[in-house]
DNA sequence: ATGAAAGCGCTAACAT
DNA sequence: ATGTTAGCGCTTTCAT
């Protein structure tokens, strides 16, 4: 009777490539004896049903080696149980960690995720939501999105959507960022430390985000009544930008002993040009990322950085989404907060005399 | 008549979050005066339309803000333009990378991907690819995976897949994998600058992939008429990991004066060791990595390694099945391999005298 | 506790 | 060059 004992289905393995169909629902409500809604029910687990005839239907789905067929069930009931994940790019440390965690939680909830790199083209961007929205994803999770405002706000006219550090004026569109205090937390240090002449390597252009992350440590200076800092913006967000910035910073003023960075990445190139230059850390200059990624407790000195929990980052984002999308009505939560904080490594000391 | 001019579809936007049903083709076939298999060829670019016609579809599809159903088009076809990605963990560099090759090929061919994360679980690795079987995948790409050759092969009855790094005997199995001359060259490299006395530190336990590396080691090894190398294995795979199994190597023979590492994130804990010990890299000991993720390049010293194109990987590999998938008949082509080099950076150097 | 019929949005097979 | 009909595999009424 069962010719395929396993879980393979029916089907010829000669050689070459042809696959059998799959097998459906009415096949194992004939095998199990029973009509299609009964199966459909026991696969949806309702309660409704007896437990010797959800048992013979298992076991007529398990030898058949069925399984429910997700677009079909998407198509009518209208959900797809999918998330849709739109990040710059998937090399990036930063996002990597955003992926994981946004898994975490997709898993845990039962949803799968169709993932996109946007390489900060809003061109690429738009195409790739409208892919995602064929697919008829239940939500989108968005970073560093290049959208404008206004483009945010009519793709949640199809779809709930959170954005990540990002927030939004609109109320359907949810937000989970880093805490405000965080982008204070770099200066704060230095300062500590004595240093009283701080420069700055900035992230992405025309990045709200970075703006205000810039604008942080502006006000922290200037709360402690010191002058500006020296500002690096333009280059690459990339081990090499963080070099060149590093070097254009001590070409302008070579007198600067603390210098913030927008994220570890430019960091750490950051570290790499002043070494070249023959000069130490931290004893001539102090550097200070930003993420806490993998590798900045491994660099050379190690990084002191601002922590930020990438993970918890990804997972309450898509939590937030998911709960949204599964209320009926009103959502829950519109907005999360998670908390970085400082961690002092070998990259940062007090100045020197 | 159309009021909503962008691509807005009709909808309240009040507050909540309550979303209208997207527009199907029978109301774009209403609005542009023609059947809804009109418009289902414009929409699949059949060149047996009448480029008025053609237009008037477009311009409906557009004011409606009409756009395909994936899974409804899935149902029928039976093909979800959708690939399946295995990796164990988007976080390790060397997957990341993968996962953009793939992503690449898929763009050009216009597929989408749905991404699942295995953590080396044979048992997680079971339910995604299940998951991603019910999600009606064109094909699935599976790096490191850990299951057997028969349930490689099993799932191989369902759907079309590629793995990467494995040679798999069923035909049906598609490979892309680094050249086999790749696993000897950081072992040639050493014995070249004259090391005689040489560390291995191993890859994931019971990885043929490992298995295989370590050979290459050996044999390099034997064919110089050299004594074994000392081996590490069962450690972590990672920063930490490298730092372990490196201080394990030192312990046991402090002679050592040349270490091959299965990656470069091993080879960076295991530079982080060396340096701990007050040893200098290269002086004291050459260190010699796998794959070029793109932090090697600035680590400190810069990391001597087996490049490997892992772009190309992920890029190869997703072409092939691919191919394969829209082939009708035969595969055009089932294995394909990209060409490795060695690097030669800051880690090593002659041994000292 | 279970079943029959309708239909989700689309394309395949055949018209015309 | 365009239209009609049927049906993909599933869930949703509404029965029983």
């Amino acid at each position: 009777m069962a010719r395929n004992a396993g879980q393979t289905p029916a089907g010829s393995r000669s050689g070459s490539a042809n696959r059998s169909k799959p097998p459906t629902m009415r096949q194992v409500a004939a095998k199990a004896g029973v009509s299609v809604k009964t199966v459909s029910r026991v696969m949806n687990r309702d309660p409704a049903v007896k437990e010797s005839t959800r048992e013979s239907v298992l076991e007529a789905a398990r030898a058949l080696g069925y399984r429910p067929n997700a677009p079909a069930r998407a198509l009518v009931t209208g959900r797809s149980k999918t998330l849709g994940l739109l990040i710059s790019d998937i090399e990036n440390y930063f996002f990597a960690g955003l992926v994981r965690g946004v898994q975490t939680a997709a898993e845990e909830r039962d949803y799968s995720l169709l993932l996109c790199n946007t390489d900060e083209n809003p061109d690429t961007e738009i195409r790739s939501v409208d892919l995602l929205l064929g697919h008829m994803v239940d939500g989108l999770v968005m970073s560093s999105s290049r959208l404008q405002d206004d483009q945010v706000s009519r793709v949640a006219d199809s779809v709930g959507m959170v954005l990540i550090n990002r927030f939004h004026p609109d109320p359907r569109v949810l937000t989970t960022s880093i805490d405000a205090e965080a982008v204070n937390l770099a200066a704060e240090h230095l300062i500590a430390l004595g240093h009283r002449s701080i420069g700055y390597i900035g992230g992405p252009m025309r990045s709200r985000a970075a703006w205000l992350r810039e604008e942080g440590c502006r006000k922290v200076l200037a709360k402690h009544k010191m002058r500006e800092p020296l500002v690096a913006t333009g280059f690459p967000v990339s081990i090499e930008g963080g070099y060149s910035a590093m070097n254009w910073l001590l070409d302008v003023d070579s007198g600067i002993t603390g210098v913030v960075c927008w994220n570890d990445m430019l960091a750490i190139g950051a570290m790499r040009a002043v070494q070249a230059r023959g000069l130490r850390i931290p004893d001539d200059v102090s550097i200070v990322g930003f993420d806490d990624i993998h590798f900045s407790a491994h660099a050379n000195p190690p990084l002191t950085t601002v922590s930020v929990p990438i993970h918890r980052l990804g997972y309450e984002a898509a939590i937030l989404l998911i709960d949204a999308t599964e209320a009926e009505g009103a959502p829950i939560k519109s907005r999360s907060t998670v908390q970085c904080h400082l961690v002092t490594r070998g990259s940062t000391g007090p100045v020197s005399q």
